[in-house]
DNA sequence: GAATCTAAAGCCATAATAGCCTCCTGATAG
DNA sequence: CTATCAGGAGGCTATTATGGCTTTAGATTC
């Protein structure tokens, strides 16, 4: 799959964390976007392993932005809350050659390699504070 | 779901039809990008109420594109297949007050809506002649 | 007109995603 | 040390996307 509710729930909670200083825990955050709690953990959890956050167990324990917001680029938000990369295309874009061996898909893989590499730059140049800078 | 395989498959044709000026129907299609054939035909069918594809039925039948590549974008191809516009989020971003009425969630909506446009034109401006030309 | 070809449209089955619940682990407060 | 809080991890269910199949409709050939 391409690009899940995953990508929308990671990013509206960015957002929100990037205006709180104290960690906040996912209870919390759930309740204040009305989305899945347990969903939402699982997306806290890869972000955390990312590097995006931090977490911290026990009493007002919970999640905070582990970087700066300028440093958190939307391609590395997706691909770790995705499982993969964002790809639009499965083949994957990191081998050169056409992954399939089917004639007519190995002749259109240079455009779709080149798309693919349009959208990586679009979010990859895209990050946190460009979102939150008016 | 925000980008499906739906729009995956919705490029990967356009950019096989862009090369032939004879209708291809979809079996034939399917064929060739190995991707389910009852499927296709639902993607291009909705390209064609789109506007971005012909279809003629009968002997020889099949989908030619309607417009020249320059004049297809990948906002208004994801936005036919997929239903609905390629939202990261739900909240529509055609009203610019907040849809729902929780008080976090529309605190952050100037930012979402943000991020959209961002998206949209991002869209908007690449079309099928970008990842055609060289 | 009859036969054939292919799009259009629907229904049903399967697979993947989104969401729910429970237990486990580490941290903190007392 | 004990109780409590919140993250980490896994299984299970519901929903949605994907794909298979059949029927109908329009177009072409003979």
């Amino acid at each position: 799959m391409l690009i899940t509710r995953a990508s929308e729930y990671a990013i509206l909670s960015l957002i929100v964390l990037s205006k709180s200083k104290d960690p906040k825990d996912s209870e919390t955050l759930s309740r204040e976007l009305t989305i899945s709690k347990s969903f939402l953990a699982k997306i806290l959890q890869s972000l955390a392993k990312a590097d995006i956050l931090n977490s911290y167990k026990g009493v007002n324990g919970g999640f905070v932005l582990k970087k700066e917001p300028h440093e958190i680029n939307m391609l590395e938000v997706m691909s770790s809350v995705e499982g993969k990369a964002p790809a639009v295309f499965e083949c994957s874009p990191s081998i050169h050659d056409c992954p399939s061996n089917q004639a007519e898909i190995c002749s259109i893989w240079p455009f779709l390699n080149k798309l693919q590499g349009k959208i990586d730059l679009f979010l990859a140049e895209l990050t946190l504070a460009d979102i939150l800078n008016d």
